[in-house]
Formats: C-alpha cells, sequence, structure tokens
DNA sequence: CGCTAACCGAGACGGTACGTCCCGTCTTTAC
DNA sequence: GTAAAGACGGGACGTACCGTCTCGGTTAGCG
C-alpha cells in the first residue's frame, strides 16, 4: 500500500483519491511543523484537512507512514543547485543551502520526529536513511571532483569529508541551542578540507 | 520560628523517597533504551520498577521530567580520558570513546528520544543543550591544544573541527543505517585536521 | 441547502448506539444491585457488558447519568393494577405490590443508591422524586374514591394515609432489619385507615 | 476495634488521645454535612481536623465506623421529651420533634449517607437499625398507652401505627422533594389514629 | 442519462495510557 | 512512646487518541 515510488497500474484513478491525498499530506505537514510529533494526531489533520479519519486510513496504514509520507513531498523542492563554477564555490553553495534548510523551515521542524520515529519504526528508518544517502550524495561528488582537480586536499576522503561538513550542521541543530548560519560555511570548510 | 537555635527545617529526608527514586529511574532508563520513546509508558516503568504509578507521579510531574531526570544519572558515566599522550592521540582517544558510546550504550539507544523530546519540552531541551556543552568541551580543548602546538594546521577554528568530529559520529547514528565505527577514528581525524 | 426537498438532516441513528446503551444500562443496572453504589465502578459495568470504557463515557458524561438513565428503564415494570374490585380491596393489592417490590427485586436493591445519589446530584433528584410521585399517585387516588364512597372515614386525608402506608413499608426496608411482609399489608392498611 | 457502646478497660487513658477522638468526630460531622458521604474523604477530614490520616486510622478502623462512631454522638442530643400531658399531646410533641429533626440538622443531611453505607457495611447497617429502633420506641409507648386509655381506637396496633407516623416524615425526606413540616403533625395523627 | 460501485464524512467501537485523587497501610522523625 | 507528616502500592476516575469498523450519502464513470 502507499508505495513511494510506485506507478499505478490502472491508467486513470478516481480523482477523489488524489485529492483527498493531497489534501490530508498538506494538513499532516502543517500540522507535523506546528504542533511536532509528539502532539501529531490523526485526528487533528483530519479535523484540519477537512476530512474523516478512517480516509486517512484508507490511504495510510498508520500514523508513521503518513508521516512518512509526507516528508517525500518536501523532496521536491530540493534541488538548488546547478553546475557552474569551481568545486570549492559549489561545495559552499551546497553547504549553505543545507544550513538554511536545517535552521528553518518545515523540513527542518520535522527532523527530530523522523529520526526518533525511524528508531521505533521500520519502514520509516529506511525510507530516512535512502532519503538523506540520496540527498547527501551531490555532496559527496563535489568533493570527490575537488579532490581530483587538486582544489582540495589529496589525503581528503570525500565520504568522511561530507559526514563532517554535514554533521557539523545537523549536530547544530539536533544538540545545541544555536543552530549553524550559512555564513560560517566559508570557515567550516577552510577548517575541515583546509583554506584554498 | 519554631526552633531556637535557627537549624535548617528539614536536616534529612525520607529515606524510602531516595530509594524510590533510585529504582524508578533505573528502570526508566531500561525502559526507554528498549522500547525507545515513542513506546515509553508510566505504567510500564511503575511495573518494571514494582512501584505504584502514584509513587512515580508523586515525584516527577510527567513523562517528560521523568525522562530528563533519567538522562541525567547518565551524566555521571562520562569522564573516560587522561591527559597522557600527545593532543593527537589525546583527540583519538577522545573521538573513540565517543564514537563507541553513540555506537552502543543505553545513552545512545536514548538519543532519538532526547532530541525529540527535547524539541517538546523546554526543560528537557535546556538539559539537552547544557549537557552536549558540557560534554564537548573537551574536545575543543585538545584541539585548541593540538593547534597551538602546532599539531593541527594553524587555520583550524578548534569549534567547528569538533562539530565536525562530532556531527559526523552522530550523523552516523542518526541518519545512517552504518553506525560510525571507532575503527574509523584516525581517518576521519586526518580528514577533517589534516594528516601529521 | 443540500437537499432540495427539506428533509430532516438524520432521519436515523446509528443502530449501533441503541444497541451500546441497551447493554450498558442493562449491565448498570445488574452491577448496581449486585454491589450497590458505593461500590459501583464504571470499569465493571463496561466489563460486565463487554464494551469499552469510552463508549460508556460517549454516552454518559458520568457515572451518576449512567445511573440516573438505568433507574428510568426500570419505571417500565410498574403497572401491576386493575380496576376491579372494592376500593378496600384495591388498596390492599396495590399495597401488597408495593410490599413485594420493596422486599426484593432490583429496583429495591438500588433504592440505597437513589436516595443517596439524588442528595448529590440534582439531576438524578429530580428523577427520584418525579418518580415517585408517579408511583405515588394511584395510591392516593384509590384512597380518595374510597373516603368518597365511605369506605374510609371521612376525615382521611388521602394524600397524608397513602404518605403512613408508603412510608411504613419504605421505612421498613431503610431503617430496620426486617423488611415489611405483604401479608402484614391487610392490618397496615386497618391501623391506618381503621377496620371495615 | 471502636464498638460503639464499649466502656474501656482501664479507668484512665492517655487524654490525647480523647481528645483527637472529639477533634476528629466533630470534623467529621461537619465534613458530612457539608460535603455528603459521596465528597466525604479521610484526607478532608484530617485537614479540617489538623491531625494526621494516621491518628483516625488508629482509632477508626475504616471510613464507615467513623461515620457510624460520629452518628453516635449526635445521640447525645435527642432526649427531647417530657412526661406531662395526654398520649395524644406527647404523641404530638414527638411527631414534631422528628419532624423537626428531619426537616434539617446535620443528622437529616446525613440520613442517606447512613442508609446507602448501612447497605454495604454491615457493622454500620446493625449500628443504623439497632440506633432506629432505640429511637422509636418511645413513640410506641405513647401510642400504646393511648390505646390502652382509650384515646387511640382499640383496633390501633402501635407498632404499625408508629411505622406509619415516621415513615410519612421520612418518606417525605428522602423520596419527595417537599419535606413533611411540623405544622401538619396535627393532621397527619388524625389521619393515621383517627381524630380525638 | 441512469446505475452501481467506489469513495467519502462522520463518528461509534474496544482499547490503552494518561495524569489525578483518594484509599488504607506503613515508615520516619519530632516532640 | 505517641502523634504529625506523609510516602507507599493500589485502583477508579474521566480524558484523549489509537486504529478498526459500520453507517448512510455523494460522486464518478461505465454502459
Amino acid at each position: 500500500m502507499n508505495s513511494p515510488g510506485g506507478t499505478p497500474l490502472k491508467s486513470t484513478v478516481d480523482p477523489r483519491i488524489e485529492r483527498s491525498r493531497q489534501v490530508i499530506l498538506r494538513a499532516a505537514l502543517d500540522e507535523l511543523g506546528e504542533v511536532g510529533y509528539g502532539a501529531f494526531t490523526i485526528e487533528s489533520v483530519a479535523a484540519r484537512a477537512g476530512v474523516g479519519k478512517s480516509t486517512i486510513y484508507r490511504h495510510w496504514s498508520d500514523k508513521l507512514s503518513l508521516i512518512a509520507n509526507a516528508f517525500q513531498t518536501l523532496h521536491e523542492e530540493q534541488v538548488p543547485d546547478i553546475v557552474t563554477g569551481s568545486p570549492r564555490e559549489r561545495l559552499e553553495r551546497i553547504v549553505r543551502h543545507v544550513a538554511d534548510v536545517v535552521a528553518g523551515s518545515i523540513f527542518s521542524a520535522c527532523i527530530p520526529a523522523l529520526i526518533d520515529g525511524a528508531e521505533r519504526d521500520l519502514g520509516l528508518r529506511d525510507f530516512h536513511h535512502r532519503f538523506q544517502a540520496h540527498a547527501r550524495q551531490p555532496l559527496i561528488d563535489v568533493i570527490a571532483e575537488g579532490v581530483a582537480t587538486g582544489d582540495f586536499p589529496h589525503y581528503v576522503d570525500a565520504e568522511l569529508a561530507a559526514l563532517g561538513l554535514l554533521g557539523a550542521i545537523f549536530f547544530r541543530r539536533l544538540m545545541t541551542s544555536v543552530p549553524f548560519e550559512a555564513d560560517q560555511a566559508s570557515r567550516l570548510i577552510d577548517t575541515v578540507l583546509s583554506p584554498p
């Protein structure tokens, strides 16, 4: 049910179904951002979406899969980056973007819920990990490219370096009271990858 | 007023209180580690501790403050490090220790719960952030020392570097399916702080 | 608005509701009769009725309104009397019936609970008093008729006489260890209304 | 424990004990009259009496026996009647007194609680019944005397007549919204025992 | 078009945990 | 050595949601 990437076999579905899904997902995201995971209730989402509770359960098996699915819809708003400039420049642009997103967005508001949910629900965990791996890849690629071109030191392990950069940003979001700000991106990159 | 000599009003407390607190906190930690934050139940803790539910509510106002308090008791098991060796050696020892703790321990099992709880409860958040800052400090210190002694490059920002190292470890724990292993500590340090 | 012909908005109700009400009221009466008002427990009623506690609270706001409502269902079992015979004969039949009911029946088992409940809950008190007035009326009527026909002394106040007869029966039930038995009905009537 | 009529074997008791008993009984009666049986709690009585909960349990085995004992202290305030006048006059004086007491007094406020409590607790029931029998006796006696002197008809059963008179008063208190008033005493007696 | 099947909202249902209150017992400390 | 203070295990309260399940009512799209 409700497989993230599955295309329907039937060429056309009842338009009411799609309409319900949209309304509910939107309401779920709003709710999650507003009250957080702990106070997130299906009944609130249903009320907010102007929909019966059963309509939600008709499309998602439980609370967590609704949340997981809602996250996917956020995925589309990514892909911010272009391919111009040196690896260093492109890396900085990516890091700034990540910092911005993590600093404040619906997505950011939902991260703790996602982390906790992933701990308890296998399906959600899988989605979470795959999603992160996917989002991490461009960063790794651009670092690897920079190592190849000599923009970054040869001893740099692209994967570990990407982990250090992302980790710093997420660590600040999740473990401290002061989130990482985009302006610090340059100094972070200098520290981790040595200055140009 | 009552006592002539200005003696403290309550010099000692009922020993049962302390005993109950210990038993309950222990049970709470066990429960948290086992079933996680989402399935954490006061009633289960009470049963596990062999205690009435009301005894728990007599000492903690609600679920979250119990959890917050339980975490504080984990604070004692830190202080792992010694002061011998070069900054590089001591840094690696610290990183390995953190990696070990994050890879598997009651504390590790509770991190997602802590992160999620901190998002909704102000008191828990404060505790969480103060606790992390405290635990982070030795790492920052040893990096700063290494920069001063020339063991690490002069351009390194100790705080950002510490963030990168810790962030990498926690990121792997929270956002990927493969936790960071202590064996990778050396390579991580090389990447972030350049090799010796 | 929606329906063109101005049809009632909700002609029928979910049949499950009525079914639940029946089952629960029955269980509540049984429970009341068995364990009494003091030990009457919503949770026991739920268990006895094979119903979730929330189903009870969905229909009744609290314990007392459930009890009050349960009593109303006893209202139906009255109407025992016919209209044949002299006033004296009919009076005796009524008194015997009351004595029988008060001596032993679910209703009788619940009287103390009802009296006590009525003392604290306005709604229950109203019901209790209205119910009693209703049940008292036939007795008053037949006495008044007897006074008119000369079967009873002219100085008899029908209402006070009815009170005396009923009072004697209830007093025995509530304030003594020996309930009034139907066989004594004749002598009671003779005493209060003088012999034929 | 705490048998209603038992005299202590020891000639002298610790005066604190007696003092505690008095304070607690007084507080219990006040509490009962104010909040009723349903909201009557030991903890409230303890607070009102300025006494520890355990002090109450040291003297009474449970809530009901405290209440029962409290009632006994009301017994002393009875004995209202004198022995002058004809049986009819003395009867009326007794009935008026009962009506007054039942219409409004701490005792009256506690009757429903007592009735309900007696239904569930054997000890309380015994006390209740014995207490009532005792209080009923003077009424029976004076009626019997009146029958003997010819003041009342020869066919009158003194016990049933007393039951009718008392029953009428209590019935009005417990089962109707209009309590019996002392002014109606004369007419009630006329109806039940025929006019002089 | 008109029918019928699917989908819908509404919300009742059996549950479970919440956090509160009070029970009656038991322990500790102060007077 | 008694009493106050109050901690304790227990259990019912009434509330909030869970995820499941009927209900009629309303579309949609096929025939």
